[in-house]
RNA sequence: GGGGACGUAGCUCAGUUGGGAGAGCGACUGGUUUGCAACCAGUAGGUCGGCGGUUCGAUUCCGCUCGUCUCCA
């Protein structure tokens, strides 16, 4: 059976069985930015599995997952990957385990025709209850019944001795027996043989775990399964390893085609293991890209990063140096873009930003600072007799320069050169805990905009199951009812003059934060002299919090309140957000089609919106969008907005924002026949409102990620004048016009530099001039030939000069030089290379000039130099010159 | 979020107890030569990323900041 089949037929089983399709949440979770990846199919049900009411309590779901915790095993073991997919269905204190646990079997045996002999159960050692509905009701045999403990049965694993606290419960695993194995009589489906492949997780979470491992029974008991679509696949194909399943397999080859190699099904050769892993890290690459998580240096994008480079290293190891990956994304979306259309619709980006990636890492291991350095050490070791380098420098070079440590230990290994492997562990275990230090939480108390709030209160909040109806779209002012206001010990009956509190009212006309766009700020008037300010408004679950400042009268719950928004804060924010759509089209106008939002923010005063853009843009381009923006917003095109279905829009060819998640019913905001976005933000009613639109900067986010921050409206005109202010003022100092500005400029710079070095000219001539004189005018001291004088109008770098001409006039002689400026004394004494053999040093004879002017000074044996402060004491200092060399010299 | 490295001529980079800003390539001029990265001589090209501090003096030491690269969370 193929895989998109049995995919298909698990989600179509559950919803005959009450079950709401629910499409797979995005690879970068929606709602958890605590998560870098989905990694199982509940992720999206949090709020529901928390108890929070919607309208259905069955789901099941198909849900992309990215896991990379063992990635080491990805190719050498048949069942691990970092991308897969997860079929679930759940329970939302709806049916328990009797249903899932029938349900799964009959699927297994019904829908997958699985011989029922080769199945076998795991229940955690405490749950008769499981225990018995596997035997009595399904009637398995005691043989095939395992109890196992907390560590194995048990989600999450070892919680009732370990916790954390929380929500948890114990779980059943349905494996399959594929023979073979350790073949001990002990073995069983705990064995780590492979003999047993997991298929299906049935998890009860029935208890809320209280400290001291104390279980207290769960209300509402849940219920959320996992069954591993590419292990599925593989056991119906009865192909060793999930790499070689129909949907796989392609891929795979494509890889082995690629690099010249043969590729076997099942093969444990080195080769078929870097091949499977290869394909396996551009499958994960390419869903994740699609989804929006692009290489980057932090957090997820750099999960990809290592991904893309693990992949290219074997590559390397397989012989091919150059970009290859990217030429394998192709059969990526053959297989992947029927259920995932957002991998086929995003491809020309994704090739793009691969195949920069896979360039920029061949530059890295080809010629960057960090691999000269490395192969300097690893040359220098490799002549060494003992020929280990320590463990510290290699973690440098991985740490700082990004050098693999697989790159490295094969290039060690050439060379013959081994390192200290406990001393680089230990500095990464070191990096390890900084950064685990570094990055804890202070403070689990969030501060909304003066208004301190603990999860406590927000939770209690979300327990009644508040909701407030959003009309702001056409009303700016609107009648509300006051239903809770949270302040930061808990929930208030009040808020008098001078509290800051937040309320969350029935309906209202305030925009909360959200899709890039900031909250909406205003006022709240009511009776008996009622008077606040509302400073943001913010969105939690179903309810919006508007961050409330009382000014005057007593704001009370329950009272009705009238709610007004700030109208000219609320059309510059609309400036700003249509601004951005029309933005959008005008990059694909001018750069192509590979451009896709990839974030954005919205305030009153500007905007800034990230887009994929493998390279900055040119002067050319950036005028070219400018223009094109402002263009459509002097045509004044209609801005239209309206609910749809997400598929009528999608037909209509809208463009949806890279890795955001949509409803059912969408808000589809177009402009006049050129721009369609999916869209929840405030916008004008016409382009031309925008008035006009100005880039003030541009620049890099991330790899393949630029950002443009604008100005429309106010700010543009504002940052304009700003400007001319500027060029007024420029003008005014040079007096030029604008005709003349540049030339000016050119005129004073190449006059500058012209004086500067006439300057110098003449300083040198001078100096030059005065030091015929001067060394005509040889002292003796102690027997060495002493030249000892001021010259003026000269600086430190003319004394240089005439100690240079001196050393060479004399042939043999020490020359003290200084000279006078502002308040300031320089000082140079040259020695001659011949008495410096003779242990004469012109930094220590400088050392006690200098400290005659009041200064300090120093320099090589030959030449240095010194300043002192006190220039009236210049003379007094030349004319002890000789005495200080005598006394050197008798040294 | 926490670390590390780097930023010097158009390009690639040198530059240590803090004391003359350099090389190669490129550009320009002249010569010699005919060639496939020719040779010789010469010239121009620098706010040593930015700001501040220490110092008589900072490319060099310290602090902050911007940019690029990198490891970890």
């Amino acid at each position: 059976m193929k895989t998109d089949e049995i995919r298909s037929r698990y989600l179509e089983f559950f919803a005959q069985r009450g079950h709401r399709l629910v499409a797979s949440d995005s690879l970068i979770p929606t709602n958890d930015p605590t998560l870098l990846f989905s990694g199982a199919g509940m992720n999206q049900f949090k709020e529901e599995f928390l108890g929070h009411v919607t309208d259905f309590r069955r789901a099941t779901s198909c849900q992309k997952c990215i896991r990379t915790g063992d990635i080491e095993n990805v190719g050498r073991t048949p069942f691990h990957a970092t991308f897969f997919e997860m079929l679930g269905n759940f329970s939302f204190g709806d049916y328990f385990k009797r249903e899932a646990i029938t349900w799964a079997w009959e699927f297994v045996l019904g829908e997958m025709k699985l011989d029922p002999e080769k199945l076998h159960i795991s229940v955690y050692e405490k749950d008769d209850e499981a225990y018995a509905i596997w035997q009595k009701e399904v009637g398995l045999p005691e043989s095939r019944i395992y109890r196992f403990g907390e560590h194995d049965n048990f989600w999450p694993a070892d919680a009732p001795s370990l916790g954390p606290n929380g929500v948890c419960g114990p779980c059943s695993e349905i494996y399959v027996d594929l023979g073979g194995g350790c073949g001990r009589p002990t073995c069983s489906p705990a064995c780590d043989c492979r003999r047993y492949v997991e298929i299906w997780n049935l998890v009860f979470t029935q208890f809320d775990r209280k400290d001291g491992g104390v279980l207290a029974a769960l209300p509402n008991k849940n219920i959320d399964t996992g069954m591993g679509l590419d292990r599925m696949a593989a056991v119906m194909q009865g192909v060793p390893t999930i790499h070689d399943i129909d949907m796989k397999l392609p891929i795979v080859q494509k890889a082995a085609a690629l690099t010249g190699k043969k590729y076997a099904i099942g093969d444990k050769t080195e080769t078929s293991q870097r091949l499977r892993r290869i394909s396996d890290h551009v499958r994960c690459v390419a869903m994740a890209m699609a989804d929006g998580a692009l290489p980057d240096r932090y957090g997820r994008g750099y999960v990809i990063r290592r991904l893309i480079r693990r992949a290219a290293l074997d590559g390397r190891r397989l012989g091919v140096e150059k970009p290859f990956l990217y030429q394998i994304l192709g059969t990526v979306v053959t297989a992947m873009g029927g259920a995932y259309p957002e991998v086929k619709e995003r491809i020309s980006t994704i090739e793009n930003i691969l195949k920069g990636e896979e360039e920029r890492f061949a530059e890295a291991l080809g010629n960057s600072k960090g691999i000269r350095e490395f192969e300097e050490t690893l040359d220098r070791t490799a002549r060494q007799r003992d020929k280990v380098i320590d463990g510290e420098k290699i973690f440098y070079f991985f740490d700082t320069h990004g050098l693999p440590l697989e790159f490295i230990e094969e290039q060690l290994l050439q060379a013959g050169v081994t390192f200290d492997r406990g001393a680089f562990e230990s500095a990464m275990e070191a990096r390890r805990e900084d950064s685990r230090a570094g990055s804890k939480m202070s403070d689990a108390t969030m501060i909304f905009k003066g208004v301190a709030m603990s999860p406590e209160v927000l939770a209690a909040c979300r327990k009644q199951s508040l909701t407030t109806d959003f009309v702001g779209y056409d009303e700016m002012e609107t009648r509300a009812r006051v239903v809770a206001i949270l302040g930061g010990d808990g929930l208030h009956k009040e808020a008098r003059a001078g509290e800051r509190v937040a309320v969350v009212l029935d309906q209202t006309s305030f925009y909360a934060t959200g899709g890039g766009q900031i909250g909406d700020t205003g006022s709240i008037t009511g009776e008996g002299g009622l008077e606040a300010a509302v400073n943001d408004t913010f969105m939690d679950h179903e309810f919006r919090l508007h961050a409330v400042e009382v000014r005057s009268g007593l704001l009370k719950l329950g009272a009705e309140v009238t709610v007004a928004v700030d109208r000219a804060r609320r059309m510059d924010i609309g400036r700003n957000h249509t601004a951005t759509h029309i933005l959008q089209w005008a990059l694909r106008e001018v750069l192509g089609d590979h451009v896709h939002q990839a974030g954005s923010e919205v305030t009153a005063e500007r905007f800034r919106f990230d887009f994929t853009h493998p390279k900055a843009l040119t002067h050319e381009e950036w005028r070219r969008v400018e223009a094109l923006v402002n263009q459509r917003i002097f045509e004044d095109a209609p801005v239209r907005a309206a609910e749809t279905t997400l598929d009528a829009a999608r037909k209509a060819g809208a463009m949806a924002l890279f890795g955001e998640k949509y409803g059912e019913i969408v808000r589809l905001v177009s402009m006049g026949d050129f721009s369609r976005e999916l869209c929840g933000g405030t916008h004008l009613s016409s382009t031309s409102q925008v008035c006009q639109f100005k880039i003030v900067s541009e620049e890099s986010v991330a790899a393949g990620v630029r950002r443009i921050t604008g100005l429309t409206g106010r700010g543009a005109a504002a940052h304009v004048v700003e400007r001319e202010e500027l060029l007024d003022e420029a003008m005014e100092r040079l007096k030029a016009n604008p005709a003349s500005l540049l030339q000016r400029i050119d005129v004073l710079q190449k006059e500058l530099k012209s004086q500067k070095q006439d300057l110098q000219k003449a300083r040198s001539m001078s100096s030059r001039a005065s030091a015929e004189d001067i060394f005509a005018n040889v002292q003796d001291a102690g027997g060495v030939p002493l030249v000892a004088a001021e010259i003026e109008g000269a600086d430190a770098a003319s004394l240089r000069e005439a100690a240079d001409l001196g050393r060479k006039k004399l042939a043999s002689g020490v020359v003290v030089l200084g000279c006078r400026q502002d308040d300031k004394v320089s000082l140079v004494v040259g020695v001659t290379a011949d008495l410096v053999a003779k242990g004469l040093h012109a930094g220590k004879i400088i050392k006690e000039v200098a400290a005659l002017v009041g200064g300090s000074g120093g320099g090589r044996p030959d030449l240095a130099q010194a300043g002192g402060k006190e220039p009236e004491k210049l003379a007094e200092a030349i004319g002890k010159a000789r005495e200080i060399v005598v006394g050197m010299v008798k040294k």
